[in-house]
This record gives C-alpha cells, sequence and structure tokens, in this order.
DNA sequence: TTTATTATTGATTGATGAGTCAATCAAGAA
DNA sequence: TTCTTGATTGACTCATCAATCAATAATAAA
C-alpha cells in the first residue's frame, strides 16, 4: 500500500459502499460507521474525504446519476424516433439499472431530496433531461399526445421501480421493459394512420 | 375539558400530527416531539397512548391505508368493467388523495416498509387488494393484457405520486387521472373490435 | 369525603451517532 | 538522515432523541 493516491479509491470505495449500505436498509438509517466499516475504513478518514455525511450522500447520488447518464448516452446518441425510446426505456430498467440496492438508493434520495435543496436541483435536472430525452425520440406524436407520452413513460418507469422496491409486482427487467414497450406501442399506434395497432 | 374519554381524541390527533410532520420533512427525520408538539401534548402522553414511535408510525400508515380504503370501497361497489377501473383511478388520484403530505407519507412508508416486517405486510395487502380490484374491472380483456395492464396502471399512480413528491411533472389531480385514463383507454381499445381508439 | 382511575407532564436516562482532533504511520524529497 | 506531506485512526465531545418514571391534576365512583 503506496502512500500516495489513496483518495480517488477510497472516495469510491466510500461511495460504493455507501450504496451498499443504502440498499439494505432505508437511507434513514445508515450511518457513517457502517459505511465506513464496509468501506474499510475508520469514520474519521470518511469525513476527512467528504466533509460530512450530507456530501457524502450527495456524492453518492450523484454518481448514480452520472452512471445513469453515461449509459444512456451512448446508448441514444445514434439513434432517433421511437428507438430512441425504446433504449431510453431499455437502459433505465437494464438490470444494472434495476439492481435492488441501486432502487433503494432512488428511493432513498427521492425523500431525501425534499429537504435537501442541492439535492433537489440534481433531481430536478436528471427528470428534466430525461423528458426531453423521450420528447426527441416522440417527435413523430402531435405535441400534446407526445408530452402526455413522455410523461407516462417516466411515471411507468418511477412506478416500477417502486414496486421492485417493495417486492412486489412486476418481478425482473424484462418484464418491466416490456410493460413500458407496449405502453410507447400503444401511443404510437393511435397516431399511425392504420394497420394492427402491434408492429415491432 | 373532561378528564375521561381523551384516548380516542389524542390518537386521533396525534395520528394527524404524524402525517402533518412527515408530510413537512421526510419520514426519517419526525421526532416524536415534533409530533408531540403539533398535537398539542408531550412526547410522554404519545407514548402511553401508542407504546413507541414504531407503533404510531404503524398506526398511521394504517390509517392513511384505512382512509383510502373507505374512499374507494364504496365508489366502487356499484360499478363494473371499464367504470370501476375508472373510479379506482379516480380515488386514488383524488386531490384528497394527492395532497403532499400524504404522498410524502406513502413515500416515506415505501422505504421504512423495507425494513419493518409488519408494515412490509400492510403493504402487501393493499398492493394485492388494488391488483384484485383492477383486474376485476378488466375482465373484459383477454388474461394476459388485464394482468398486465392492471399492473401497468398501478405502477403509473405509483409513479405520478413520486413526481408529486419530488415537485415536478405532472401538477395536477386532474392531469394525473388523464394521464391514467388515457392508458387505460389504449389498453382497451385494443381489444374492441374496431371503431375509434377513444370514447368517452 | 375518600378512593380509584384516567390524563398528563417535567425531568431523567441511556443509546446512538455525527463531527473533531491530536497523534501516528509511511514514503518520497532535501 | 531529517523534513514534509498525505493517509489514517482511536478517543473524545456534543447533540439529539426514544423511552421511562415518578409525581400531579382532575374527575367519577364508593
Amino acid at each position: 500500500m503506496p502512500k500516495i493516491g489513496m483518495e480517488p479509491i477510497r472516495r469510491r470505495a466510500l461511495i460504493d459502499a455507501a450504496i451498499s449500505a443504502i440498499g439494505e436498509r432505508g437511507a434513514l438509517n445508515v450511518t457513517m460507521s457502517d459505511i465506513a466499516g464496509r468501506a474499510g475504513v475508520s469514520t474519521a478518514l470518511a469525513h476527512h474525504y467528504f466533509g460530512g455525511k450530507d456530501d457524502l450522500l450527495f456524492a453518492t447520488m450523484r454518481h448514480i446519476l452520472t452512471q445513469l447518464g453515461n449509459e444512456i448516452r451512448p446508448a441514444i446518441a445514434p439513434l432517433s424516433g421511437p428507438e430512441r425510446v425504446r433504449a431510453i426505456i431499455a437502459v433505465n430498467l437494464s438490470p444494472e439499472q434495476f439492481r435492488p440496492e441501486i432502487i433503494a438508493a432512488w428511493l432513498a434520495f427521492y425523500v431525501e431530496a425534499r429537504r435537501d435543496a442541492a439535492l433537489g436541483r440534481l433531481f430536478r435536472i436528471y427528470v428534466h433531461r430525461l423528458h426531453s430525452d423521450l420528447l426527441s425520440g416522440l417527435a413523430g406524436l402531435p405535441r400534446p399526445a407526445a408530452i402526455r407520452t413522455a410523461r407516462g413513460i417516466a411515471a411507468l418507469i418511477d412506478g416500477l421501480y417502486l414496486r421492485r422496491a417493495l417486492g412486489e409486482g412486476v418481478e425482473d427487467s424484462r418484464t418491466a421493459i416490456f410493460l413500458v414497450e407496449d405502453y410507447l406501442d400503444m401511443a404510437l399506434a393511435r397516431h399511425t394512420p392504420h394497420g394492427g395497432p402491434f408492429h415491432g
């Protein structure tokens, strides 16, 4: 163990530990000792690198959002129209994102965002980003229908997350994706001149 | 102030106070003094009537669920088919249920239910009840489509709750109801021999 | 009036957990 | 070797909060 360059390693380990800890308890319960313990360091070191618990949790949420962004960006970049929307759905509900501990963290942060202004801002940026990404893929629909469908898809994804967190209802990633795509198909079919309501 | 028969009054006041407190903070933060203070009594009295914080919170969630059940039961009893589904949607997203503090409580309890077994059971009963109520109204659809649609509606409602809690996206009760009914209409239209996709 | 019962609280206890700090360790620089 | 600097922690402080309890007030029952 060299004595230099530990910072990025510790930061990352602490963030991973925070996600893991939040995944097991409900964010409220996580303590600095729990997180630090999982990361294999003392609470003092966690404070040293992050300043305080709030900062660590904020960094953790930012990490999760960044991670999601990094998965989404390249996935949708070359696509447009419905395929772009499908890609957004697929990534948001991918096994990677649909992991119980990630879901739990989302949920916990949703709650926390109600009180923490910085966290609230972070979320609003994410929500807005998702909405405009969806809209750009729904350009084929009349504007009001596109907006409604974008909101519907976003709400469906969040709802499926919630159900997943509770451990009830839709079980796996695949089923969840199918459910949302089904919604998308119906919305698209309504504005397709005619032919069967199914396609793809 | 007579010295007898205070119990039901205090219990109710404490539960209302808990909802209000949870509405302002995120359930994690609520303290017994906060709740007791809002109810105009000492923390000792709150403990006297409820035993402990967990019991008070459990009673609070049960109250919210009971309230919802009391609104839903008479509303759907005389109805069947799509109208029954519409009634379920309308009540779940009614201004009464769509109040920010109620939503915040839901969210907080969703999180808590992950750790508290009793609370988890309570939720599972609610989820199952909602699902079978929806299914009974969707009997006109083929079984797989009915199941999928019921899950979709439930997820949409939860998702809209989440968005509401975050203070973003769909604004009011009416818009939320319209969004979910739109989903229902599409699901129904797909299995209607033909004619326009809209009705009602 | 006395007695039992319900309602109610102030004060206290004990636990938990965030944040701080002075001290130690290790490795590269002088 | 000495000096400096990042890494690291144990021990401590301070605040918060759930829970308890003994004491008091007020009323109904005897």
